[in-house]
Formats: structure tokens, sequence, C-alpha cells
DNA sequence: CCAGATAGTTAGCAATGCTAAATATTATCG
DNA sequence: CGATAATATTTAGCATTGCTAACTATCTGG
């Protein structure tokens, strides 16, 4: 019966693990979404940045996506090559080129969130209002969250990447 | 190409959008605890199934993975070889075997739990009594709509996978 | 113009996933 | 009982994604 003795860091707060498995059901539910769009999860991911918050260099593409200058020239390469992405040399510097989505991209991630979306509205509407509203006054809060986690642990970031929409 | 039309699918709920990012960054930033713990994801997502739920068949594993059952059969013989399971082969049936953690790895999961609890509870400490009431009142809600998400789309459980702890 | 800083690319390796096909066992039917 | 079908895993081989180290090309400052 030593079974709890593992004594849970500090139980204070039961908030923790719950909130732990819901988001990790919530996230895994709402992949299915996109393994319908016939452009790889991490193709799909770095085109989002580009088609949803515009232009940018490829490295600042690999840090916003949390990988490796050499993973993204790789993923950029691909995207470039299937149509995806333009590049654009910058005539002040040649080292660097802004990506550019194109238009092709811009309707694969519109269609990819309208189903995402979708299928999360469609769940929305069986809840109760209440229970709407609980979540919806839940979504500041929990921002506040994200953000304390954020600067707590600025450490390593390597590993965080998979971004997708947002 | 009559079929899709971009439509940006009702936005009668402003919920879905910002509940989706919310989500993902939770998960993207709690996921930085694991990576001190020397096993990889896939291995460590599948040891806390053993671990938190009990022996099994390797095919029982690799379905609630997620997995097929030729990727489960190589983390297992991994996990085997690092002294992390033993298998008991059945009397009664010698095709397969129960797949059991040993002390080893319930030490090292129990560990990992608890630094990634410590990190969120050090987070929710930093928030307003009504921010983390406001986060407990949706849970439930959140929970309602897991479940209504899972029903609604008992599609391809194929790429869900991506378990880690309960 | 040269040394050092920057931006990307190339090479090569590791972890994860998958499908197809092979093996080993157990179950079943005639 | 023995052939055949069904199960449970394993083996083979390939694709994707990530990383580090090392290399190339291009600026920037003196």
């Amino acid at each position: 019966m030593a079974s709890t003795r593992a004594r849970p860091p500090k139980a204070t707060d039961p908030l923790a693990e719950p909130l732990h498995r819901t988001a990790l059901h919530l996230l895994r539910l709402l992949r299915r979404a996109d393994d319908a769009s016939g452009v790889s999860p991490a193709r799909l991911s770095a085109l989002s940045v580009l088609v949803f918050g515009g232009p940018t260099t490829l490295g600042a593409l690999a840090t916003a996506e949390g990988v490796s200058a050499p993973t993204m020239s790789r993923l950029v390469t691909e995207l470039e090559r299937d149509g995806y992405l333009r590049r654009r040399v910058d005539p002040a510097d040649a080292r660097s080129a802004q990506l550019e989505a194109t238009a092709k991209a811009t309707r694969l991630l519109h269609a990819g969130r309208a189903r995402r979306l979708s299928a999360l509205n469609t769940a929305l509407e069986t809840l109760r209002a209440s229970e709407r509203d609980a979540i919806a006054g839940a979504l500041g809060p929990l921002g506040a969250l994200n953000a304390a986690l954020a600067s707590a642990k600025p450490r390593a970031a390597q590993r965080a990447s998979r971004r997708r929409f947002d």
C-alpha cells in the first residue's frame, strides 16, 4: 500500500495534473484534422508561419519554429520545390532572402484551418452555454499561465518546436 | 474545386481559435520538462503506459500509443535492452508476452512527472486566486469538449499517438 | 583589402513512423 | 489428425524530421 507514498510534489494545487491531461487530449484530437492536407507536418507548420505571419528569412523562420537552421533549410528547399513558397533575394544583402508563401500555400493553409476550426466549433456547439462561458473565462488566465511558464523556463528552447498554426 | 469554398467557417464561436492556440502553447512549454530524462520521447511515452497503466501485451501497447506493431516492437526491444521492461511469456500462448515495467522505469517516470507538475505548479502560483478559479472551472467543460471531439471523429485513430503520461 | 561576423547549405547520423513480407503459434474445420 | 486460417511479433527497407560539424558566400570594420 505504499502507492501514494511517491507524494505528488505539493498537492496544494490540484489543477496541474488535470490541466495537463486535458490540454494534451485536446491537441491530440485536433491534430487529426491536418492529416488530410497531403503536406508533411513540419512543412505544414513552417508554411503556416509564412501564410499567417507574412514573409521572413530562413533564419527567422527556423527560430520561430524552434528548429535549427539546417533543418529549416531543408524544409524550405522542399516547400520551394513543391511550389509552396518563393525566395526573394534581398538586393541589399545577397546572403539571405525573404521567403514568401505562394497562393497555393495560402489555399492549403486556409482549407486546413477551416477543417480544424470546424471540428472544434462543432464540438463546442454540443456544450451548454454555461460550459462555453467557463471555457471562455479561462482563456485569459491560461494565457497568463503560459506567460509565466515561458518566462520561468527560458532554458533550452530546442525541442520546443511543433508550432503548426496559431 | 467547387466543394471546398474557403468560407471562414462560422465565426460565431470566437472560442475555437484562442483555445487551440492556448492549448498548443501550454503543451509545448510543458514538454520541456521531459527533455532531461535521458530516454527518447517515444520510449518514454510507451513506458508511461506500462508504469501507470500496468502490464499489457505489445499489440495492446501499440494500439494505446497509436503506433503500428512494428514500431512498438522496436521500441520495446530497445526499452528491454536498456532495462526498463521485462517480457513475461504467457504459458498459454507463446505468441505474445506481458510487458512489465521495471523498478528502474517506475523511478524514471515518477521523477519525470514530478518535474513536469512542479513546473506547472510554480507557474500556477504566480496567478491570482480568481484566475486559478477560472481555470479550475473550465476543466470540466473542457473535458466535455474533448469527449465531444472524440466521439465526433472516431475516424482513423492512426496518427493520434503521442500519449506520454496521463 | 583582410579578419571576423553572418546567413545558409552540405554531410552524415539518430529517432520515429509506416507498409510489406516473413515467422511462429494457436485455432478450426473436415 | 492434419491442412489451413487467424494471430502476434519481428524483419526489411524506406521516408520524415532533428541535430551537430564543417564549408561557402557575403557583409562589415579597420
